[in-house]
RNA sequence: GGAGAGGUGGCAGAGUGGUCGAAUGUACCUGACUCGAAAUCAGGCGUAGGUUCAAACCUACCGUGGGUUCGAAUCCCACCCUCUCCGCCA
């Protein structure tokens, strides 16, 4: 959520702002509510004074004992203007905040200007994709080869979008989560959480996720009147851990590392990445979180950010840093780094990481605070990245590991995570 | 699921219809005393919003949402959460 001050004060700003990213504020309707709202809230509030003097009198009358009739008299026609103009403004109110809460976040100064995909500018690269002497497979093709792999048995269970592992493949998946929450508490100061996987309403507000992306979510009626909506990602339960919290500022930056599920409905999404495991419905991921002094956020991302690199680093994995740019961004992200790790048999690099700042936009919404050297309650910044996305990084090694026997070589790193095994046997 | 108790400022804790945004204590800040500190004394000390150049003034907020009333922290209704006991249970 942008800050209201903000939009009155410099809308023309804003406007000019938003429209880099793609999105078009209707600044006459805007000003013309504002100018609703001046006009009721004043008023509004001249009535409550009003009301509050002459109950005052009255009480004070009382107390006195003499008669208060005169004066209630003069109070009488006083109520039904007041509830009609507080539930007027009210009513401007419930709209404009609608309208703030479908706002998207200001891109931060340093993101590239662009429309697309194709405007994202790559920071680095690093690692060089291996040369195969043989035709490199794709995951689906290397985990069903060793049989351990089985989306016809998840889709009979749940349905297309769905992965079921076995053996070895299962245990590596289990493997490269634990190894990524070992290198994030133990050498990067996050402090492992764990979570719940289902949410309440106002917490997929606070990051963003509601009010406009509810279609991407997976929801369970709680009760009749209830709704819990399942985690996209452990970026909602950890950073709506500081939600209507005031933080002591000597605690920042707070640094949190979940592995969860995440579940996403993947709307609209239905003729892209059908193959494989790399656009799931549910799928794992470590996440790691970071909650700072407003100050400190620039330098904060690009710390994450290479905290989730060093991941593929420690992997041996290739991939690339690509700054999104302003058409591209997430809705509440100032500025994001997308981490993509080479495929070789789509030939490309996909995305396996996104690291974003949001500077003050979910802390608005979440009112989320610390206190400042005046002791005076501000805003954190919030930032989050994947670090990273399980099943992508098991399909990255599967398909960069893969042997031309039909095996699959396990990177060092994760030998350790797997009794000291060296390699997946092909199926025979 | 059943029975009971309770949710008030950073914390503790009063307040059961009328200057209550809220006593008191404590924490914190400033000043005095002191060589300095402690103790003591005096003052200050919630959040959000509006009008405004500013000073100042006004409004809302006592778990949440409704209601009664000229007036609600206080009365009524619903819900949420916490605690205790019982039942069930990984």
């Amino acid at each position: 959520m942008l800050d209201i001050q903000l939009l009155r004060n410099d809308l023309d700003g804003v406007a000019k702002s938003l429209a880099s990213r793609g999105f078009i504020i209707d600044a006459a309707a805007f000003r013309a509510l504002e100018l609703e709202r001046k006009t009721v809230q004043t008023r509004t509030q001249e009535l409550q004074a009003k009301r509050n003097a002459i109950s005052k009198q009255i009480g004070q009358a009382k107390a006195k004992g003499e008669d208060v009739s005169p004066i209630m008299a003069e109070v009488a026609n006083l109520g039904e203007e007041l509830k009609a103009a507080e539930s007027g403004l009210e009513e401007i109110q419930g709209r404009m905040n609608e309208i703030l809460l479908i706002i998207p976040n200001l891109p931060h100064e340093t993101t590239p200007a662009g429309k697309s995909e194709a405007d994202n500018v790559e920071v680095r690269k690093v690692g060089t994709p291996r040369i195969f002497d043989f035709p490199a497979r794709d995951h689906v093709d290397v985990g069903e080869g060793l049989k351990q792999l089985d989306f016809g048995t998840a889709a009979k269970i749940s349905g297309a979008r769905f992965s079921l592992m076995r053996g070895q493949l299962a245990r590596l998946h289990r493997a490269l989560a634990q190894f990524m929450l070992d290198v994030h508490t133990q050498e990067h100061g996050y402090t492992e959480v764990y979570v719940p996987y289902l949410v309440n309403p106002d917490s997929m507000r606070g990051t963003g996720q509601l009010p406009k992306f509810e279609a991407d979510l997976f929801a369970v009626q709680k009760n009749e009147n209830e709704k819990l909506y399942l985690i996209p990602t452990a970026e909602v339960p950890l950073t709506n851990m500081v939600r209507d919290e005031i933080v002591a500022s000597e605690s920042l930056p707070l640094k949190f590392v979940a592995h969860t599920p995440c579940f996403r409905s993947e709307a609209g999404s239905y003729g892209r990445d059908t193959r494989g495991m790399i656009r799931q419905h549910q799928f794992d991921k470590v996440e790691l979180v970071q909650i700072v002094h407003p100050s400190k956020s620039c330098e904060a991302l690009e710390e994450l950010t290479a905290n989730a690199e060093t991941i593929l680093q420690k992997l041996e994995l290739p991939y690339r840093v690509m700054a999104l740019c302003t058409g591209d961004m997430g809705f509440s992200s100032a500025k994001t780094y997308d981490l993509e790790v080479w495929l070789p048999a789509q030939n490309a690099y996909r995305e396996i990481s996104s690291c974003s700042n949001f500077e003050a936009f979910q802390a608005r919404r979440m009112q989320a605070r610390y206190r400042n050297e005046k002791g005076k309650p501000e805003l954190v910044h919030t930032i989050n990245g994947s670090g990273l996305a399980v099943g992508r990084t098991l399909v990255a090694i599967l398909e960069n590991c893969q042997r031309a026997d039909g095996g699959v070589d396990i990177p060092a790193i994760l030998q350790p995570y797997m009794g000291g095994q060296k390699l997946i046997e092909p199926a025979h």
